[in-house]
DNA sequence: GTGTCAAATAATTTCGATATTTTCTTAAAA
DNA sequence: TTTTAAGAAAATATCGAAATTATTTGACAC
């Protein structure tokens, strides 16, 4: 059910777009491999201006380094990097919720109950395979921090949240070779989502800090630098 | 000096992009108006493939929204989201000031001292037309922001800040008509320079976001809502 | 007079091919 | 042996045309 219809209405670029950046994202593109407009137009069967197009986009998204006339790259990874990477999501994303809780509304709300009952409801009975696990969670991760920051009325914080927590993901599944789902990950949805509908801007804040340094703890170990 | 070299090196697309970005910012191209392929291809003696590349590149960094298969056009403008800007501006250039002044060094604060002498000779002798008085402003306001938080570190938050300074300069080219520089423009950036060189992060990031909140004063003027 | 449908127009999107740039290879000179 | 230069090969960036899609115009029915 995913690319059911050939063309969905919208432009063969932003379906050329979404299938480069789901196998950058999913790490069937390593970092720093070449992205050849030639080979990817017949391997997805679309043209090279469309492949183009969907390249320059994605490197808008920081998924992909555009090197002048020397074609594109999938963008590089490095410590260093995913500190900055961290540190941005934890900026906008924090600031989105501020937001959120202040102008939250009953709807905003529920869709925060809804996403963490789904959650539990994963946690409950999750799939039988690794994979299924895996790709349903980060479903239902992403889902969930939608949800968290939907009511701050933000487009601009909105979309940059998605692309940084993208990013992060592909770092996840880059580099974390045990990629299985922790068992208690609903408990630690619970308390951030009590946080937030108590309205404790701060201590949500602080706990969603918290929790998006996890990847870089889980990558690199503890905070040295 | 502007555009002296034709083919600098670099891409069609990306002068394309550089050209059509000034004319949207400048408010030649105004709010909501159609960006047709063809008239762009024309006008600029480029082929439609750079100017699409182009348009795409822009749709990225909030200059232009793309309309699925019905063509691009102009970003709108409103309060709505002239209160987001400002919002998402602010949240992440505090963020970036933080880091630098917690990791900036020596040659940062040289260039923080730079930019702003820049500003006080260009406040004790500005140019004498209008005109000139805007640009050079214009060019010395943005390299001083950039110089604050150029010692974070961090190439994520430096290219957002830069991108919603170049949507707020929009705004102003926009809306205010009365469009000349104030007097005490030094004054206000040399306090900030101040509390920045001082390392007094929570005072100068407070600062900043006075700062920034100009903008939506000047335009809209207090805020109501 | 109003709403709906169909044809024509105009636009974007996409393709295949060309020209330019870069890179690799090879050979010559220091 | 190392460096430099020249030529060949591959890739990108770009163009002009074709095909698909959206919009407008006009006529017809209600």
């Amino acid at each position: 059910m995913d690319q059911a219809i050939e063309t969905t209405g919208s432009t063969l670029s932003a379906a050329a777009a979404e299938k480069i950046s789901a196998a950058i994202i999913r790490g069937d593109l390593p970092p720093g491999s070449r992205l050849a407009i030639r080979q990817l137009s017949s391997e997805l069967d679309i043209g090279p201006t469309p492949i183009r197009e969907a390249l320059t986009s994605l490197a808008g998204r920081g998924l992909v380094t555009a090197f002048g006339q020397r074609g594109f790259r999938v963008a590089d990874v490095s410590r260093q990097d995913l500190e900055d990477l961290v540190a941005a999501r934890t900026a906008i994303e924090t600031a989105a919720l501020r937001q959120a809780i202040a102008k939250g509304d009953a709807d905003w709300e529920g869709s925060v109950a809804a996403a963490l009952q789904r959650l539990k409801h994963f946690s409950a009975n999750p799939p039988a395979t690794v994979e299924a696990r895996v790709a349903d969670f980060e479903r239902l991760n992403l889902g969930f921090h939608h949800a968290l920051i939907a009511g701050c009325g933000s487009s601009r914080l909105i979309a940059l949240t998605e692309d940084l927590h993208r990013q992060a993901q592909r770092y996840r599944n880059l580099m974390l070779r045990v990629r299985d789902v922790s068992p208690n990950v609903y408990d630690e949805h619970r308390e951030l989502a009590e946080l937030v509908l108590s309205r404790d801007a701060d201590r949500a804040c602080a706990r969603l800090a918290e929790h998006n340094h996890l990847t870089l703890k889980l990558i690199y170990g503890d905070p040295s630098h």
